[in-house]
DNA sequence: TGTTGGACTGCTGACTGGAT
DNA sequence: ATCCAGTCAGCAGTCCAACA
């Protein structure tokens, strides 16, 4: 005999309120999270892959949303994979829940008359401006009581999770304007090529396209965004490099380190170069064309419902960049 | 009140089948 | 041949009524 507590048997009859109290009281959340990987990546292997389960838990947590729900969410015959009508409406109510979802962690105790609220702010790479430092400096001097979360993705990934309204704001690199999301230009990052005390081009001021092609090279792994590339592989490509990859990282804080470790010459902000370039630690190694500018843009989802905190923090930012008067633009 | 053990849930790896 | 989604068996963790 079963001791565990029976379900309660369906009943056909039952009028809406009830299953939708029932629906309410069953319903997995991290069902409706998995749902909107799903449609954002438009595969069940991609978004099982980004949320770092298998295939098939994938593909049944799906299967269990739909059970749950009624309908079916995504045509998925043959090699068509396209959502429902229900499936819209669902993903529709599903990022509104979770923009309103996102807001629960703005509650926050007293200081009722202040602006209070958390952002979260998504970033590829490091940003690397005194004018952007000053920015959130004078920021949280004004508003101390706003908190502000920042994490470093994938450009794709924060378009993503902007898209999902997930995050407050997004700056990331992408020519075309995603989606549904507005955008503005950030900053203008200008990108060169240098290497550490250790390597044989270090000191040479002369150095050609011929003699750099061959060196082994450090590689950028996380901006990449359709077509979009940092000016390293673009260069490398266009001028037929023929040097082998010798490392690779996602944060630019460790491409630096690798280069100053030896490891290869690699491409890194001018901005953020400048310091270990007068140090002696870096050298700038020139050859013609050999510098690119790329261009981060700030995106923003005008569909989603923000709290007092984001609503402060992206006025303000947008309003700086709007006067043009804020250095983030076109600094060396 | 703490422990036990059956039922349930959700995961994985292996495998299958359809589409390209 | 390859990719992708679904199915299946097995496993581990959780829940909770029953029990000492």
């Amino acid at each position: 005999m079963s001791r565990y507590r029976p379900k309660p048997e369906l009943d056909v009859d039952a009028d809406a309120s009830l299953n939708i109290q029932r629906l309410m009281h069953r319903l997995d959340w991290n069902l409706i999270r998995t749902f909107m990987v799903i449609a954002a990546e438009r595969s069940i292997s991609r978004a099982a892959a980004r949320l770092f389960l298998s295939q098939p838990a994938v593909s049944l947590a799906l299967k269990r949303l739909e059970e749950n729900l009624g309908h079916q969410l995504i045509d998925r015959s043959g090699s068509k994979f396209n959502l429902t009508t229900a499936g819209e409406q669902v993903l529709e109510i599903a990022k509104d829940t979770y923009s309103v979802l996102a807001q629960l962690g703005g509650v926050s105790e007293g200081a009722a008359s202040d602006v209070s609220g958390n952002i979260r702010l998504l970033v590829v790479g490091q940003i690397v401006s005194p004018a952007y430092d000053e920015f959130l400096s004078g920021f949280y001097r004004q508003y101390p009581n706003i908190g502000v979360q920042i994490e470093t993705l994938r450009s794709s990934d924060i378009v993503s999770a902007v898209q999902q309204k997930t995050a407050t704001m997004g700056v990331c690199i992408t020519k075309a304007i995603p989606y549904r999301l507005d955008q503005k230009l950030f900053m203008r990052q200008n990108y060169a090529f240098y290497c550490g005390r250790s390597h044989s081009l270090y000191g040479r001021s002369d150095v050609t396209l011929e003699e750099l092609s061959p060196e082994r090279y450090i590689n950028f792994t996380s901006t990449q965004v359709g077509d979009t590339f940092l000016p390293l592989n673009l260069f490398r490509e266009k001028h037929g490099f023929t040097g082998r990859l010798s490392a690779s990282s996602d944060s630019l804080s460790e491409i630096l380190r690798l280069i100053l470790c030896g490891f290869g010459y690699g491409c890194l902000p001018m901005q953020m170069a400048e310091k270990y370039v007068e140090s002696g630690d870096l050298w700038l190694l020139s050859p013609d064309g050999g510098f690119a500018e790329v261009d981060l843009q700030l995106i923003w989802n005008p569909e989603q419902k923000l709290n007092a905190a984001e609503k402060t923090f992206m006025s303000e930012l947008v309003a700086l960049l709007d006067r043009g008067d804020f250095s983030l633009i076109s600094q060396s």
